[in-house]
DNA sequence: AAGGACAGCAACCGCACAGTT
DNA sequence: CAACTGTGCGGTTGCTGTCCT
């Protein structure tokens, strides 16, 4: 049996609000607050409309200092570099944007910067297609994935995914305790971003860094604070987004996404489907980086550049911990490539 | 000029979760 | 402790304007 609805369906009225409309909830609202319950609201407004549409409107379009449209160049990698790191948890990433609305940035990723990142992958790709890294793919073919991705596999712009068997390893085995090796991706990783200015939100609870370490070794102890008592890292002006996503999650929340097996499958496209090189996104992390993960992906097969940057942000302690969620995800695993196969460069 | 295709965006839907009873 | 309720969120839809043929 299903929930009961909000409201009344067949007395609300749906589609765009008029001025009169939103001059009602705007007065009021500017007036009493929400009162708490925005179901109740409409009515004591005598508007039309499910609560649920008042308050929607009210966030993304009535509220005070709400921006539209023009996002800066600067706005845009704040949204990629988290979409990267979080994925697709808008609420999270508007929070780093003061003014944006989570609907306006999940529409902007939608319709602009996803074009944007995926338009110049495929078009490299096309370019690509007939020449060497289908036959890389081949060479690895019984290599090491552990991606049996339906995304993948299911994704027109990779119509020859080799079926790659998984690799042996064992359960019990720490799989993640070359610590060194940790660091030294994080720090390079860390080091390899661009370390914009963020509107910080302060809280006055949280946590500051310091100024006396560099902004690599605070990512790496961002990454690696216990977590258990759910604060909120929040790094100063010259953190890293990368770290200051990080920050918002505590350790349950950690746990919960590590879970999550299905991320964006538009960046496990771009990644997947570009072995050979992330071209176009180099301000997200660096031409090395882009290298070194590129290296990584197309020699020990399956990897992949989202996978791998964005487990990072997570705290290996909490990965390691986990050899089930392992064993099941398979973005950890991509996560490992490096630390599995260093690649020397 | 007309109409089809496409892009952008506002709004809706349904689920999950937290708080309350 | 279960049932209920409200809220928040992400995915999706559908309308509207613009571009292209």
């Amino acid at each position: 049996m299903g929930r009961a609805p909000c409201c009344d369906k067949a007395n609300v009225k749906k589609g765009p609000w008029s001025p009169e409309e939103d001059a009602k909830l705007k007065s009021y609202i500017e007036k009493n607050g929400t009162g708490g319950n925005w179901i109740a609201l409409p009515q004591k407004i005598g508007l039309k409309r499910c609560g649920k549409s008042c308050r929607l409107r009210w966030l993304n379009y009535l509220r005070p200092n709400i921006k539209h449209g023009g996002f800066s160049e600067e706005e845009e990698k704040i949204i990629c570099s988290l979409f990267i790191s979080i994925g697709s948890r808008w609420s999270i990433i508007a929070a780093q944007l003061p003014g944006r609305t989570d609907n306006d940035i999940k529409n902007y990723w939608n319709t602009r910067l996803k074009k944007k990142l995926l338009g110049k992958q495929r078009k490299e790709q096309q370019a690509r297609r007939s020449g060497s890294s289908l036959k890389q793919e081949m060479k690895r073919g019984g290599g090491n994935s552990m991606v049996p991705d339906n995304n993948i596999n299911q994704n027109p712009y990779w119509p020859e995914l080799p079926v790659l068997a998984p690799i042996p390893y064992s359960n019990q085995e720490p799989r993640f305790n070359d610590h060194a090796s940790i660091r030294k991706l994080l720090i390079k990783l860390g080091g390899r971003f661009s370390e914009v200015d963020l509107p910080i939100h302060q809280e006055p609870s949280t946590l500051q860094f310091t100024n006396d370490i560099s902004a690599t070794e605070q990512i790496y102890q961002a990454v690696n604070m216990p977590s258990t008592t759910s604060p909120i890292y929040t790094l100063n002006s010259n953190g890293n987004q990368f770290a200051q996503a990080q920050s918002y999650f505590d350790g349950a929340e950690l746990n919960a996404l590590q879970g999550q097996s299905s991320f964006p499958a538009e960046l496990e496209e771009i990644g997947y489907n570009n072995p050979q090189g992330v071209d176009g996104l180099e301000f997200l992390c660096g031409d090395d980086m882009v290298d070194n993960i590129i290296g990584t992906s197309s020699t020990s097969g399956g990897s992949n550049v989202w996978g791998e940057m964005r487990t990072l942000v997570y705290p290996p302690v909490l990965l390691a911990s986990n050899h089930e969620g392992m064993q099941q995800g398979t973005l950890q695993e991509c996560a490992f490539e490096e630390l599995r196969y260093p690649h020397a460069n």
